[in-house]
RNA sequence: GAGAGCAUAGCUCAGUUGGUUAGAGCGUCGGAUUGUGGUUCCGAAGGUCGUGGGUUCGAGACCCAUUGUUCUCCCCA
């Protein structure tokens, strides 16, 4: 059979997995220096977990794991009337009880809400792990992606976005990525939508202003129209869109325009706490009265990341939410979360060059196999130099030099090591770094003078 | 869910209005070269032209279907 892969999934060579490690590793440093601690949830979940948690066309999008033993002939009745209920639109347990994770947000609340009488609250995790989803794949999006979330759930205080914008702040400025930290808050959205014809319309809202830096002012008004709004409703979120100037000149403006809601008021005085408390340690924070975020459970502040230097679209986000473990039966449990975009953050720092000397390498050392005699003279050093952390490999079998130098080259392997029936009556060892040409022959049961000789910058030829 | 493009060697791609035996570069393998590579030179292997039908004296090329893949919209990270 020709070998391939499910669509939207990938395989990720060395070279790649190396680069999101020192994504992963530079963001879980992060973390957990801010108090935060690992958490993993299984790739399956409980069906009825995962369903009417991410609306309609989110249902569409959970992978489903078909049960095993629909072929039992005794069950062949039932298993066809379960059948019948898919064309009426509807998943029923007899043919799928379990799906692949959508998110770690849901799989999150629902391990707090099982776990709450034993959690110290408030209790910070942060979670790095793929999830599935059954879209069309498309550029920078994929069917299999990872997400890395960090959340404070149990706490309202706004000390905790504090600490997301910083660590929001930290991360990027590590990994040397340009960004926005561009923020808003739900409740100034609610007041928007109480003052133009209320709460309900606040989804319509939302959806269009979130599209204005994509279709324009212009089609932003046509969508309002074509939602149900009226030329005074829409003249006032006209005002709202126009909005500009510095951070502390946007809040003066939006309190004028929304002083009617007490609402808006409070998200307000929300902002200004933030910004006050960021403006000294975080120059990158940014206002956006615009930024709405689908997702509807969030209540206060929302975020979302954006390259400064780079076309894409955002690299992270994530918000307040009042309610989450609600849907499980537990109430009051507040929360405010954040999440990296693994793979764009990825696309973004290729864009920008930013791997350079920053990976973990690939061997370090190659030593030639001249046979079966000088393989076990030269063992025990190899074994030696890996004690001493130096990245060592053993040619598989003995060939010419020629093979063995080319491997060499073509793996990036920097030094090969010669031990010959020579140097091994001597106690001797052949170091040679290919792209200077530098060689030497050294002391072979001096170790630590090995590993610094391996350890010397040279320059190339 | 809606729409568009692409599919020829391991990879990137040529292939003329439909015309003999489908090509190139890179890579792979062997040799020049049995303890010092990279360059160079010589040689070789490698193809059901995505799959199935159709039109034609003749199809890699045209038509239909199908599968895969990429992109756009919707939505999202």
């Amino acid at each position: 059979m020709k070998p391939s892969l499910p669509q939207g999934t990938r395989d990720f060579s060395h070279e790649v997995v190396y680069k999101r490690q020192y994504i992963l590793q530079t963001i879980r440093q992060i973390f957990e220096r801010y108090g935060f601690q690992p958490l993993e949830t299984p790739a399956m979940e409980n069906i009825d977990t995962l369903m009417g948690k991410y609306g309609e066309e989110g249902d569409k999008l959970i992978f489903k794991i078909l049960n095993n033993g629909l072929d039992n002939p005794n069950k062949e009745q039932k298993t066809r009337e379960a059948l019948e209920e898919v064309f009426q639109g509807k998943w029923s347990k007899q043919l799928t009880e379990r799906a692949l994770r959508y998110d770690l947000t849901i799989p999150f609340a629902r391990f707090v809400a099982m776990n709450h009488g034993s959690l110290v609250f408030p209790f910070k995790r942060y979670q790095i792990q793929p999830v599935w989803r059954a879209d069309r794949p498309q550029r920078g999006r994929y069917r299999e992606f990872y997400q890395c979330d960090c959340d404070v759930v149990g706490s309202s205080s706004l000390i905790n976005e504090v600490e997301l914008i910083h660590i929001y702040d930290q991360a990027f400025t590590s990994l040397q990525i340009p960004v926005s930290i561009q923020i808003n808050n739900r409740k100034i959205l609610a007041g928007l939508a109480e003052i133009c014809g209320g709460q309900e319309q606040l989804t319509d809202i939302t959806i269009a202003i979130d599209k204005l830096d994509k279709i324009g002012l212009e089609k932003v008004k046509e969508e309002l129209t074509q939602r149900g709004l009226d030329q005074a409703q829409i003249e006032v979120i006209e005002q709202y869109l126009n909005i500009k100037g510095s951070n502390n000149e946007q809040l003066t403006q939006i309190e004028q325009l929304l002083s009617e809601s007490k609402q808006a008021m409070l998200g307000v005085t929300e902002l200004r706490y933030l910004l006050d408390f960021a403006k000294d340690s975080v120059k990158s924070v940014q206002l956006d009265f615009t930024l709405a975020r689908g997702l509807n459970y969030y209540t206060g502040t929302i975020f979302e990341i954006k390259a400064s230097t780079v076309k894409m679209g955002s690299i992270g986000g994530g918000g307040r939410y009042d309610d989450l473990t609600g849907l499980f039966g537990v109430k009051d449990v507040p929360g405010v979360g954040i999440s990296f975009g693994i793979d764009r953050i990825y696309d973004v720092m290729e864009e920008l060059n930013l791997f350079e000397g920053k990976l973990s390498q690939g061997t370090e050392v190659l030593f030639f196999n001249l046979g079966s005699y000088e393989i076990q003279g030269a063992y025990p050093v190899i074994q030696k130099l890996r004690q001493a952390g130096i990245r060592t490999e053993l040619y598989h079998e003995p060939v010419k030099f020629d093979k063995q130098f080319k491997f060499a080259e073509k793996k990036g392997i920097p030094y090969i090591a010669i031990i010959g029936s020579e140097e091994i009556t001597d106690n001797k060892i052949t170091i040679k770094h290919l792209p200077s040409g530098w060689q030497e022959q050294m002391d072979s049961t001096n170790i630590d003078h090995i590993v610094q000789a391996l350890h010397t910058q040279r320059e190339d030829k």
